[in-house]
RNA sequence: UCCGGCGUAGCUCAGCUGGUAGAGCAGACGGCUGUUAACCGUCGGGUCGCAGGUUCGAGUCCUGCCGCCGGAGCCA
């Protein structure tokens, strides 16, 4: 069996394709079916006059996801969609297929996503999602080239987190567990073991968000370095996020085509990125007509208005340590600021980075879980870490699907994530 | 939780100032030897989200509820 992407090297071999049909179209002596294989699609031709009847019989009797086999022999044929196309000689059917729900066509967001299991089947999901991939494997090399190394941090974990309010919470053997909403706690204690680490996986957050950017479970990278100031966790993050580009630019340039993204504001994506300090943020948004005051936290309506002089992603810094989580280092310049960033992806898509220089005074440290009425037992292993040899350190979390949905240009995130988490969906 | 919008055939939708249900696609059957979401013909398919109310009469008007979508808050 030969996998459709590699057809081309075939010609004039008889060869065996297996797939699910996509399509149909019978034209009384001839039919043209096209078949999906996972790689790519084929078209195969199939002519009654050369073909024992009862395979007729069963190509024209193909419904849509009817899974096959397909044998005949490979032809260059401008006609044919890709190039190349199959003469059909014999056919088996694997599994039928009656009455397939989803056709091409324009479908509902409620239906679609009712079939999740099926829609990921078709097209324009195939290409987010091959991009979504490749930027994961893109991370993963991008990290390994710069000597971090992996860290997995638990899913299960105690009370310990940022905000208590949005954990999902769940029994553990008596106790109550709650699903990690970050794994940055666990990657500052791999600092002193490592130096350099980041980790990977899904986290999940309990808010009841019902917006284009937001789903309860997501997947987030993390990584965090030992003797690394602000401004050097600005750099990485700049330079990961330009990697990100160009990787899937490189390797998903037909999917990024199919979709219909813009290449040339992609292309443009080049350090440095444009860099404002939360209090100059504040100044523009007035002169942009905001109503945002100084102290405030910057929406996304505020965030739209920020980044739209630029196809650039925007770094904007040091953020009032109110707004703010405890573990953000106090801004020496400016107690009232911490040492912070988030990166504000172009085009509406939000914040794609949240990042900071940790806290590393045990006493501010204490005093700021304290000030924001945290359990102070849940986190006395985090405060070890300042007792046992204290150290600078920064590190970041990048939202795969934000990132995802902002280079392949979907307005939702949850089409970037094979089986979305959101508020009212579980299922599939 | 709050604000706004939408629920009619398997799917996508139309249905005017209230008068008794429609199209396209999908499905079944028939026709067609080069189609590209093919085309043409025939047929089957409805608790108009649910519950009340107004009316001679409600898909249409009113009230409540449920579901979905977008946004706010919160965040990646």
């Amino acid at each position: 069996m030969v996998e459709v992407r590699d057809l081309a090297r075939h010609t004039g071999e008889e060869v065996t394709v297996g797939g699910w049909v996509d399509q149909l179209r019978v034209h009384g002596k001839v039919a043209f079916v096209v078949v999906r294989d996972g790689t790519g699609y084929v078209q195969c031709v199939a002519v009654k006059q050369e073909l024992e009847e009862e395979t007729w019989e069963a190509a024209t009797g193909l419904t849509q996801e009817t899974s096959v086999m397909v044998r005949g022999e490979v032809r260059a044929e401008p006609r044919a969609p890709g190039g190349y196309e199959l003469q059909l000689r014999r056919l088996q059917v694997v599994g039928t297929s009656p009455e397939y729900p989803i056709q091409p066509k324009e479908h509902g967001v409620e239906f679609l996503l009712d079939h999740r299991h099926l829609w990921l089947r078709s097209s324009q999901q195939r290409a987010g999602l091959r991009v979504r991939a490749e930027v994961e494997q893109a991370i993963h090399d991008f990290f390994y080239q710069r000597g971090f190394v992996r860290l997995d941090t638990p899913i299960l974990t105690g009370s310990i987190g940022e905000h208590a309010g949005t954990l999902f919470s769940t029994d553990y053997f008596g106790q109550n567990a709650y699903l990690a909403q970050t794994g940055q706690l666990y990657v500052e204690a791999g600092c002193p073991a490592f130096r350099k680490v980041y980790c990977f996986g899904p986290t999940f957050r309990a808010e009841k968000s019902k917006t284009r950017r937001h789903l309860t479970e997501f997947w987030m990278v993390e990584p965090e370095m030992a003797f690394v100031d602000s401004e050097g966790n600005m750099r990485l993050q700049e330079e990961l996020v330009t990697y990100l580009v160009e990787r899937a630019l490189e390797r998903c340039r037909p999917e990024l085509e199919y979709l219909g993204r813009d290449l040339s504001k992609l292309e443009a994506v080049k350090p440095p990125f444009p860099r404002i300090s939360y209090t100059e943020a504040i100044e523009l948004l007035a002169r942009k007509g905001s109503e945002t005051r100084w102290g405030d936290d910057i929406g996304g309506a505020d965030e739209t208005l920020l980044s739209e002089d630029s196809h650039l992603p925007l770094f904007v810094y040091n953020y009032p340590k109110k707004v703010k989580a405890f573990y953000m280092k106090e801004n020496p310049d400016d107690p009232r600021t911490v040492l912070c960033d988030d990166l504000l992806a172009p085009e509406g898509y939000g914040e794609i980075i949240g990042g900071s220089q940790r806290e590393d005074d045990l006493d501010k440290l204490l005093a700021r879980i304290r000030e924001e009425g945290l359990p102070e037992e849940a986190y006395g292993w985090y405060l070890d870490l300042r007792r046992y040899g204290t150290f600078p350190h920064s590190g970041f979390g990048l939202g795969l699907e934000r990132t995802v949905a902002w280079i392949t240009g979907r307005k939702h995130v949850r089409e970037l994530i094979p089986f979305p988490r959101l508020l009212n969906r579980l299922y599939p």
